[in-house]
DNA sequence: CATGAATGAGGATTCATTCAT
DNA sequence: CATGAATGAATCCTCATTCAT
């Protein structure tokens, strides 16, 4: 290992440093109550080092979200749904979707709650790209599945995936904002709210 | 017109461009944005003169709130469901809100992506109280009834309730931010969602 | 009575109510808490209506002052010391002070605490003048007649009558900041500290 | 001189730099009129510098207060007296504190005159604690000591302590507010002071 | 690479005061 | 006579950021 490399760990090392005490910082305080020497003095450095790893706090703010979403891109990407019944698939799917999101609410109530302009072009806030956002026309693709295979009554399977999933962050905004704690009764609402909103479109209900 | 009646005219003026001032901020830069100092010099006054008219910041924010929610409050109270078919009455009733809101969809969304602590006990935010809140006590109660009338499939209707609310409120973020403004098309899409939120509800589809 | 006469009567009237009110919002408050917005609503007027009463606010915080001085040199001027025995007639004429100072401590204390520039003049502080003062004078005298009459043994008068002053001016000192509220006590206390103080003076001790 | 040492010195002569203005303001204008501003326009710098140096206003307030009282402490902590005559030595322990604040006595003035929150813990300011402030405490066990050996004439040590100092302090009002500059005068007038103030409480005189 | 020094802009309030009415 | 409107200066303090070292 050069020492070229090694400096580039080092590097990469205090990176992710910042990173995580930023994170930590909205989690614990909120959004409002992150800046630059708070997040320097959990770290044990000097605000100014932040900007040899980072432009700005924007910069950070969106890294901590980009990291967030591309978790939840990779997981709901390499999700497998093998259930013989096809109901069950599509509501493990919206399951792992809210159960990704709420593994972590503050923190996605922090970024959601803070109309963060630099944030505003995600995929996984509710912007105006949400109609052709990945999940909707990957819902889309399963829904016209279950269609062929007369499963489905007779629904438009492209607004029909908009809507499931417009519904799911109402969903997911609620459960964030009203910060339950309860896992178990949280799970059992989760059921419930995908059964509710799926209940109508499975033709054997 | 007496000189104190003009005054107070001329005092219920200002008072209405601070407002305003204040909620174009909120609209346009958001909640975190809004300052004294914004306020003023949008309004081409000094910082101190809001305080002849404002306790405080938090005096305004709950005003602009209050002129927002009364509206909503009192058109929905008024509200008459008449049509024979009960259906029809309850996606009447979610229909309307979902105007109401859309009447001024910037200011809705800058309030309610903020979750403003002044704001916390409305009635129409999504807070913890969303659950207790008046309409979905209200849409219980209907829910009850149609139950009785043996028009509903048999659900927990305070849960059902509480769900249907949520979901409007992720159709509603959605439309508010996605800042559609196609009235036909818009007009469509709540159909069609009040529709896809309530199919499964009733009995006879 | 003309209608000038009565204006005048009323105007007085409405001067006292301002004074009073900053007086006891010094005494209540403390002086760094007065302000002419609180004078006038305490008296239910317009703030702007003081200015036609009073200069400005320091102008009230004299006049505060004044009164307060113009009453302890009323009373000591005025003070019948009959005693057959000398040495408690001076004692009184310590304790008439002591006391006649005490009767609003907070207000002294809030006044001499507060470094007032307006007040800097005054009689009753311990400026400057001290040594020049009419109390002091007064005391000379009569410790030149006790002295004449064989009852003091022998010091400088004036030197004295200083020094009892400004050790007089050290225990109110003391007992306006430390703000005791037990009456019998700090009678008491005075009684001794005034023993204290003269003990050394007079010869048949 | 390494870079590091010359940057501590550096900070050092600013923070001195800071405190030396706050502390002229204070002397000059009076405690109320101390602003952080107007110490960062007498230095020269922005006012946010200051918060580089000290954590808020009143940390600067109290680092006045501590150096000037630690120099006192010390002093009279250190103070030998070794004079053969009980009464020469207790009159020198008085005259030794009148000195000390007589030293810096605009700053003492201005200091004694406000009553700084901040400061009333220490043990030489005049407020309630004065009864069992440390010297209070070792004047008595000095008074004791003189009763036990006979010297003093039969009183309440405690209270006798207590008025010694109050009345010391009476003495020191007077002297910084008068702003008498001749040495000699004072120094005179100093032990004239305490000669008054001991005379009655030993026996042989 | 890391940092200490420094700043300027901004935050909410408070207040004495003036002035036209 | 009384006041409401308006202001400007002042208060402490926080912060992101820059720059020389």
């Amino acid at each position: 290992m050069g020492i070229q490399e090694r400096r580039k760990i080092e590097k990469e090392k205090i990176k992710k440093e910042i990173h995580k005490a930023a994170s930590e910082i909205i989690i614990e305080e909120g959004y409002s109550k992150l800046s630059i020497r708070k997040i320097a003095s959990k770290i044990d450095y000097s605000p100014s080092l932040i900007y040899n790893y980072y432009e700005n706090k924007a910069d950070i703010v969106l890294s901590i979200w980009q990291e967030k979403s591309s978790k939840i891109i990779h997981t709901m990407s390499n999700l497998k749904l093998n259930d013989s019944n096809e109901e069950t698939n599509i509501k493990n799917l919206f399951k792992t979707y809210i159960n990704l999101i709420l593994e972590s609410p503050k923190e996605y109530r922090a970024i959601m709650l803070n109309n963060i302009d630099i944030i505003k072009k995600s995929n996984f806030d509710f912007t105006e790209e949400e109609k052709n956002s990945l999940k909707i026309k990957e819902t889309k693709k399963k829904y016209d599945k279950y269609l062929e295979e007369g499963l489905l009554r007779h629904v438009d399977t492209e607004k029909y995936a908009f809507f499931s999933w417009i519904s799911i962050n109402g969903f997911i905004s609620n459960m964030v904002l009203s910060n339950n704690q309860d896992k178990e009764f949280l799970n059992k609402l989760i059921d419930e709210y995908v059964d509710f909103m799926i209940y109508g479109l499975f033709k054997n209900n």
